[in-house]
DNA sequence: GGATGTATTTGATCGAGATCAAACGATCTC
DNA sequence: GAGATCGTTTGATCTCGATCAAATACATCC
């Protein structure tokens, strides 16, 4: 793979990718001024470990590009991914020195990061900040409750539609791609990590992943493209509710 | 079962359980004013439903007592818990109109409810109050992701030791009881709601009570009460790290 | 006391997904 | 081009928890 520039962007907010989606969301002129003081860019290039659960770290970010997973491990080495980042979505605990969970770039990988220490500061003085952040910690909650749905009654093939659908969708919602009936997209996960995500082994990943594409559902170009023929079709075999467990 | 009191409290908040644990933990007395002007109790038998799923709920509250249980259920039946509520806990999404999943009282409950469009204007004016429920769904957030691993990659044996953990910890909180080397409580839950908690049957769940009290891990008296004589025993059954995954 | 109903336990059998094992294909290095 | 490495696929077999079925315990109600 050719090394991309590591050069780090000075990237003014009002040409942020994410700017309107983050954690910066509702943020006037002045308070982004603020963020902008404390606020730095790091790259971490696919594979690398960005923080192992017990670390102390010392910012909070943005993801602004590429994927981001928070993994935990037990003794015996089984893991369990619980939570996908995703641009715009937000890493690291106000609050908390260490690190929960081991978090790791699953593409390169580009963060906003603030100091955490005047990070801090800036939500007790910043409404506009802490609401977001209230507002985006709710969203990962509901998140968190679809997922559990997910790894406790779900069979594989259920989940592997499932995540196919959630990787589609918020990929659409990144490119402000119309819903349209058929779409494609890249995985941002090995065989192995979406194995981590769904509670499966890699094994029964790559097998139900032909069984989808031997019925139609999905087709493969190399091992990452996913193109879906049919939306609904995909809908059909997740499991849930037609209407997509819309809130309405 | 005897029809206990309905008779509603008027309790103070200075008399009230949960008033340093809740979501008015940080309100001074003037804040706190605010939110009893706009709270009301009430009760529910265990086995009510409080709201179902898509919803119109007009409060948000506190629980004071008793158990409540978050629910998701699949169009084919298939269901999983995805929250516990214990007394303290929040429960409701502000900003949001309808509920998002079955709320059912495990136990009899009483709740602390709050109107839920005051409630919204007292988030946005009371720093105090949002800051708190920042922290409290953060904390909801890493229960969740703990709950994930356990639906992941647990064995049926080390879903009930964690369960019975959880539920051991928790009550010694409420109770402010000392760790002993041993404790007893009772389960909040029947079979059925443990099964959904922890992504089993409920046959699985009792064949896995039942070989934990075999091998001497607890003791039963009847079918809800449970002693806990060697609380390291019980946790060595987990999976967990030794030092119970505690945040240094 | 007997009847009814609900929660739970226990038994027998089955099957989805795990495990163990091997092969494949693409990329990189020497 | 041979070999090594990594991610992935495919095959054979096993096992844990699900499923189907029945018994038991323990209320409450006539």
């Amino acid at each position: 793979m050719p090394n991309r520039s590591l050069a780090l962007p000075e990237m003014a907010c009002a040409d942020c990718p994410i700017r309107h989606r983050a954690v910066c969301a509702r943020c006037e002129t002045d308070e982004l001024e603020k963020l902008d003081a404390i606020k730095y860019y790091r790259r971490f290039e696919a594979g690398q470990t960005i923080a192992w659960a017990g670390d102390k770290m010392d910012f909070v970010a943005s993801v602004v590009e590429g994927v981001a997973s928070l993994t935990q491990t037990m003794e015996d080495g089984r893991r369990q991914m619980v939570g996908l980042l995703l641009p715009s979505d937000f890493l690291g605990r106000p609050n908390r020195e260490s690190v929960a969970y081991d978090v790791t770039a699953a593409t390169d990988v580009m963060l906003c990061c603030f100091r955490r220490v005047p990070f801090q500061g800036l939500i007790e003085e910043t409404p506009h900040i802490s609401q977001r952040l209230l507002e985006m910690t709710l969203d990962e909650l509901d998140a968190a409750r679809e997922w559990m749905l997910l790894l406790g009654r779900k069979t594989a093939r259920e989940k592997i539609a499932s995540f196919l659908s959630i990787i589609a969708r918020r990929d659409a919602t990144l490119k402000n791609s119309a819903d349209a009936n058929s779409m494609a997209f890249d995985l941002p996960l090995t065989r192995e990590a979406m194995a981590d995500y769904l509670g499966l082994t890699l094994e029964t990943v790559s097998r139900q992943m032909s069984a989808l594409k031997r019925d139609g559902v999905i087709e493969l170009q190399g091992k990452r493209h996913i193109i879906v023929p049919d939306v609904e079709a995909l809908m059909d075999e997740t499991g849930d509710d037609a209407d997509g467990g819309v809130f309405i």
